[in-house]
DNA sequence: GCCGTTTTCGGCCCGACTGTTTTCAGTCG
C-alpha cells in the first residue's frame, strides 16, 4: 500500500488541515504541509530512518521526527486521533471543493452541523446558508460549482494513485505459484487520464490461489465478490480492483478484451463477425464449429483480424482500426525516445531538491539533456531575483558535463501576464537556453483576451514551450477559455512547442487538445514540471498522454538529438 | 512547528482576487 513515505505524507497533509479547520496557528499547519511535502517527495525510505535521519530531510523537527517515529511504530498519532476524535472527516472532505477553505469549512460546520459535502449541497438548496455570515449568494453559486466539477470526476481517480496500487497488486499476485502472466489491462493500461476501477489480469490453470490472495492482501479493505472467474475487492483506498484468471491459452485474448475500450472492443468483434470468426476474452473462434484461431497473444489476435498490434493507448476508436487496416498506424512514441526533460524545478524556487541531486537523478534516468527552469520574478511567492537565478547557472555551468556527458540547459519558467507579456526583458532572456512560459494568474479573462495573450507569448521570440497550455487541474480546475485553434496556428507559426505537462493532476495538454493541435502541424515537449526527483518518473504519464494524442518521435522536440533542438530553440535567431 | 549571516525568539512565500463587506476575511497560486 504505497510507500511508507506517501502515508506519511497524507498523515501530515491530514493533520495540517485539522489543525487549519480548528482554527489553530496558521504557520503551524503550513509546517506540517511543508514537511508533508518534503517527506513524499524525499528519495529515501522514512520508515528506514531513525530521528537523526528523520530531521535530516529540510521542514522536520524535533516534533514532528517524533510523531513519524510513533506512526511507523505504532500506526497512529495520538494527537493526530485526538484532532480526528473532534472533527468529522466529512468536514476535512468539505475543504476539497475549491473555494471552500478551512474557515468556511468550520463555520458550516459549527453554525449548521454540516459534516459532509452530500449535506452541504442540500443545505445550499434547502436555503440553509442564508444570513450565514461570510456566505453570500454568489458564494452559494462558487461551492455548488465546486461540488460539481469534483463529481464529474465521478469518484475516478488519477492515474498515477491507480498505477501504484495496480503495480503493487500485479508484484504481489505474479508471486504466487502458478502464475503464468499477470498485468493490468483497463483504462490503465490506455493511460487514461482518470481509472474508474482497476483490471488485473492472471494467466494460470488454477484460479483459487489468485481469488484467496487478492482477497487477503494487506491494501485490501472489502472484498466486494469472490468467484471462481472473478473476484472484484476495494482497496482501502478505497479503489476497486477487478480480477479474472485466464487459462494461459486465452491470455492475448483476454488482455486484449479486457484493455478496451468498449468502442475499439466493438469495432475489433465487427471485424471479426465480418469474416465468419467469433471474438470474446477467450479467443478468436470460427463463428460455425467453434474452433480457436487465435488466442495466446494479442499480435496473434489482431493479425488474425487483418490488423498490426495497436499500441493501448490508441484504442479509442479514434482512427486507429482505419489507420490499422491501410498500414498507417502512427509509431507513437515512447519513454525511451526521449532524450531529456525540458521542465524541471529545484529547491531555489518551489521544488524540493537541489539542483545537484535534480541534476544526478537525470543523468540516472540516462538523458542526453536536461533543463532546469525555475520559476520567474512574477510569481512572487517564489521571490525570484535577477542575481539567484544568474547564480544559478553560474552553478549549473559547472555541473554541465560532469554527469555521464549530459548536457545541462538553463532556463526558467516565465508567467505569462495577462496581456501576455513576461517577466523580463529580451537582453535578458537572451542569457537562457530555453524559456518556458506559463499561465499562473487571470485565469478568468474573456476567449477574446485570453487568445490574444497566448499569441503574444508563442511571438514572443524567446519563448520556446507554452506550459501546461490549458492549466487545468483534474477534477479541480477547468481549463482556461480560449480559441484554441488560433492559438495552436500560432505555436506552428512561430516555433513555439506546447507542453505535454506529465504531472497527473494536469496531463495538459490532455488529448483531446494533442489531436486537435497537431493537426497545425505544432511540435511539443513532453515534460515532467518536476519539483522532486520522483516526479521525473512521472514522465511516462505524460508520455502515454502523448501516445493517446497519436504524437510520433518527430513530434515531440524532446526526442531529437541536441543539435536539433537547439536550432529549433533558437527560434530562426541567428545563434 | 521549523529555522537561523542564529543561540533564543521572531519571522515564516507575498500579492491578488473575490465576495461580502463598507474596510476586510478567506482563498488561491
Amino acid at each position: 500500500m504505497g510507500r511508507p513515505n506517501e502515508e506519511v505524507e497524507a498523515l501530515l497533509q491530514e493533520y495540517a488541515d485539522l489543525i487549519a479547520i480548528t482554527g489553530g496557528d496558521a504557520f503551524k499547519a503550513r509546517a506540517y504541509e511543508k514537511a508533508a511535502r518534503a517527506i513524499g517527495g524525499y528519495p529515501a525510505d522514512v520508515s528506514h530512518l531513525d530521528i537523526k535521519g528523520l530531521r535530516e530531510i529540510p521542514g522536520v523537527g524535533k516534533s514532528i521526527a517524533d510523531k513519524v517515529t510513533e506512526y511507523l511504530r505504532t500506526g497512529t498519532v495520538t494527537v493526530v486521533e485526538e484532532r480526528r476524535a473532534a472533527i468529522p472527516a466529512g468536514v476535512r472532505e468539505l475543504i476539497t471543493i475549491p473555494t471552500l477553505g478551512p474557515k468556511k469549512a468550520l463555520t458550516l460546520y459549527e453554525d449548521l452541523h454540516i459534516s459532509s459535502v452530500n449535506e452541504l449541497a442540500d443545505a445550499i438548496q434547502a436555503g440553509e446558508l442564508e444570513g450565514l455570515k461570510g456566505f453570500g449568494r454568489k458564494t452559494e453559486e462558487n461551492i455548488l460549482h465546486g461540488i460539481a466539477l469534483m463529481q464529474r470526476a465521478g469518484g475516478r481517480i488519477l492515474l498515477h494513485i491507480a498505477m501504484d496500487s495496480a503495480e503493487d497488486i500485479v508484484a504481489e499476485l505474479s508471486r504466487v505459484t502458478g502464475c503464468r502472466r499477470c498485468a493490468y489491462a483497463g483504462s490503465l493500461r490506455r493511460m487514461k487520464e482518470t481509472i474508474g476501477d482497476i483490471d488485473v489480469l492472471v494467466a494460470a490453470d488454477r484460479s483459487r490461489p489468485f481469488m484467496d490472495a487478492l482477497s487477503e492482501l494487506p491494501s485490501t479493505g472489502e472484498v466486494i465478490a469472490h468467484g471462481e472467474k472473478k473476484t472484484s475487492i476495494r482497496t482501502v483506498k478505497g479503489v476497486q480492483v477487478d480480477l479474472r484468471v485466464l487459462p494461459p491459452g486465452s491470455w492475448g485474448a483476454g488482455l486484449q478484451y479486457f484493455t478496451g475500450s468498449k468502442a475499439h472492443n466493438i469495432r475489433t468483434r465487427t471485424i471479426a463477425i465480418r469474416q465468419g470468426l467469433k471474438l470474446s476474452e477467450y479467443g478468436l473462434f470460427e463463428a460455425d464449429g467453434g474452433k480457436a484461431v487465435a488466442s495466446r497473444t494479442e499480435e496473434e489476435v489482431y493479425a488474425r483480424l487483418g490488423l498490426p498490434w495497436i499500441p493501448p493507448a490508441l484504442r479509442e476508436d479514434r482512427g486507429e482500426i482505419e489507420a490499422g487496416l491501410r498500414g498507417e498506424l502512427p509509431e507513437v512514441v515512447t519513454e525511451r525516445d526521449v532524450r531529456g526533460d525540458l521542465h524541471t524545478h529545484t529547491d531555489l524556487t518551489d521544488g524540493l531538491a537541489p539542483l545537484e541531486e535534480m541534476v544526478a537523478a537525470a543523468a540516472g534516468r540516462g538523458y542526453a539533456y536536461y533543463a532546469v527552469t525555475d520559476h520567474a520574478p512574477n510569481l512572487y511567492m517564489q521571490r525570484m531575483t535577477d542575481e539567484k537565478i544568474l547564480a544559478q547557472r553560474e552553478r549549473l555551468r559547472a555541473l554541465d558535463g560532469t554527469r555521464h556527458r549530459m548536457r545541462l540547459l538553463h532556463g526558467t519558467e516565465l508567467n505569462i501576464g495577462p496581456d501576455g507579456e513576461v517577466d523580463w526583458p529580451d537582453d535578458f532572456l537572451e542569457g537562457f537556453d530555453l524559456c518556458v512560459a506559463s499561465v499562473h494568474s487571470h485565469f478568468h479573462l474573456g476567449r477574446e483576451a485570453m487568445t490574444r495573450r497566448l499569441v503574444r507569448a508563442c511571438e514572443n521570440p524567446h519563448v520556446n514551450v507554452i506550459g501546461h497550455p490549458t492549466t487545468r487541474i483534474i477534477g479541480k480546475r477547468p481549463g482556461i477559455d480560449a480559441d484554441w485553434d488560433e492559438v495552436f496556428a500560432a505555436c506552428a507559426r512561430t516555433g513555439t512547442a506546447l507542453e505535454v505537462n506529465a504531472q497527473p493532476d494536469r496531463l495538459d495538454l490532455g488529448d483531446e487538445d494533442i489531436l486537435r493541435a497537431r493537426r497545425h502541424g505544432v511540435k511539443f515537449a513532453v515534460d515532467t514540471d518536476a519539483h522532486s526527483v520522483l516526479h521525473l518518473a512521472y514522465l511516462r504519464y505524460g508520455v502515454g498522454t502523448a501516445q493517446r494524442g497519436w504524437l510520433t518521435a518527430d513530434d515531440v522536440v524532446n526526442t531529437w538529438p541536441l543539435p536539433r533542438l537547439r536550432r529549433f530553440l533558437s527560434k530562426g535567431r541567428s545563434s
